[in-house]
DNA sequence: CGGGGGTTTGACGAACGTCAATCGGGGTGG
DNA sequence: CCACCCCGATTGACGTTCGTCAAACCCCCG
């Protein structure tokens, strides 16, 4: 833990009653403002952050029913994801939500929908929409960063469909691991080398179509390559480059796991 | 071939120079209809139709980058896909466009795009939309039932995740025929029972994630089992609710394939 | 010292990819 | 009419990837 990003690690537990707001916000904050909330709603904004919602995980952020007020749900801090179950229990999670995500437009349409469940402790904000005709046209500036937002998280969607059906193991963690740190950066919760990775083997398993224990195995792979580091919640980028090229699959030497009998020990 | 329908039959050529219409478009137009532009475009829908364009196989579709008038591309028959390559070649089907499809809406930023490709004949119409303020508010009928379509399209999106993250190989086949067994139902393409399937087993490969053996092989499967019949790019499914169930992960027997040893002959 | 949750490891089998040969139908030139 | 060819579907053989089961391990905590 190299700085004061404690971002659902596990002793971040609420207090009493009072959750203890368990994040550097600052960050996301400033990103908010950039969207073109800063022209429209300045002290709005401040309100919201004053009522922010505190999750559990585990629990389910999908609380609301199209609200009668036209607002924006944004994860503040800690991570979630959207996932779908299927009748036997088998999960699948489309894609990882960190902090300065959107998490409107959800399809809770019949059995097929997606639920937006908390990994780690989580806090939100609800920031109300001026009331324009059809919540949109009043601040256009706004309208065109949710549509960069949603068009940003639909790409998000076509690289998981890529790690999914296209790439092999290897790559896909690769891949899933790089784009973490990209997103995590952006929004100041990562570092040049580094970022936080506060969930379970078997939630990336989920993630990346895997079992639980082929993402251990999976990593270990990359942490013998000497690609990457991984301990105590922290993955550190050894060769990103490399780590680049694999998930490009344009890697010269193929990665082989199971090393067939020597380079265990001394020799 | 049981009825009129020809969606992307072999013998479907361009005559000379001038393509022939080669599909029946009037349920594709009613489900138009019932959309809004109803009340919104009478004629020009008709001189939309009028003025429609035609693509070869293989030939890509995303031709206007952000044209100046917002217009609506629609599909009027024909199949399409999303896809994606990859540097060393593989590619990944994101999604099948089938007649009745809004085409708008691609992503196409730097190398992580997504590109619309014909797989069959194809016509498209181009509809212009009426020019509202930022090109919503005006037909808010319309825009709801665009709103409405992109919904359906990212359920189709998160299906195809099931599929590729958590589904067995035969169960996603079963469910990616289902799917597109009921969307070509909704716009009168299919019958009760089957549906034209115009494409390669290499092109379903792409869209499962399969090899192109593989996809033969889980075909196979299906028609061994007598879930489907499927010959001269006709699927009939034969027994409904047990693909249903099998796409469910809920089917009580496993299907088996390397059948062991017997059961071959007549035995 | 015991216990529980998460990670790691090994062994084994099933699912799937690759390579390559064969088959089958439609088109084409002789 | 027939030999030839090309493309796509089919089949077999074989190796790799990945899932499953189960045990060991590790760390923190009571």
């Amino acid at each position: 833990m190299t700085s004061g990003v404690t971002l659902g690690v596990k002793k971040e537990v609420v207090a009493g009653g009072l959750p203890t707001p368990h994040a550097n916000i600052e960050p996301i904050v400033r990103k908010l403002r950039q969207w073109g909330l800063s022209g429209i709603e300045p002290q709005t904004l401040k309100r919201s952050v004053a009522k922010r919602k505190f999750y559990e995980p585990n629990s389910i952020l999908d609380d609301e029913f199209m609200p009668s007020s036209p607002r924006l749900k944004i994860l503040l801090s800690g991570w979630a994801c959207r996932q779908r179950l299927m009748t036997d229990g088998r999960r699948m999670i489309f894609s990882f939500l960190l902090p300065g995500d959107i998490l409107g437009g959800e399809l809770k349409c019949g059995p097929r929908l997606a639920t937006v469940v908390a990994l780690t402790h989580v806090m939100t904000i609800d920031v109300p929409l001026p009331p324009g005709p059809e919540n949109i046209g009043v601040s256009s500036e706004l309208a065109n960063a949710i549509a960069v937002a949603k068009s940003e998280s639909d790409g998000l969607l076509h690289d998981q469909l890529m790690r999914l059906g296209r790439m092999s193991g290897t790559e896909s963690m690769a891949d899933l691991l790089l784009e973490l740190h990209r997103r995590l950066l952006a929004v100041g919760l990562a570092g040049e080398r580094w970022f936080p990775l506060p969930v379970r083997q078997d939630v990336l398993a989920d993630a990346l179509g895997f079992s639980a224990v082929h993402v251990n195995r999976t990593l270990q792979l990359l942490r013998r390559e000497k690609l990457i580091e991984y301990s105590e919640g922290i993955v550190s980028l050894i060769n990103i480059n490399r780590l680049v090229c694999l998930a490009n699959g344009t890697l010269p030497e193929a990665l082989r796991g199971h090393v067939p009998f020597v380079a265990r020990g001394t020799a």
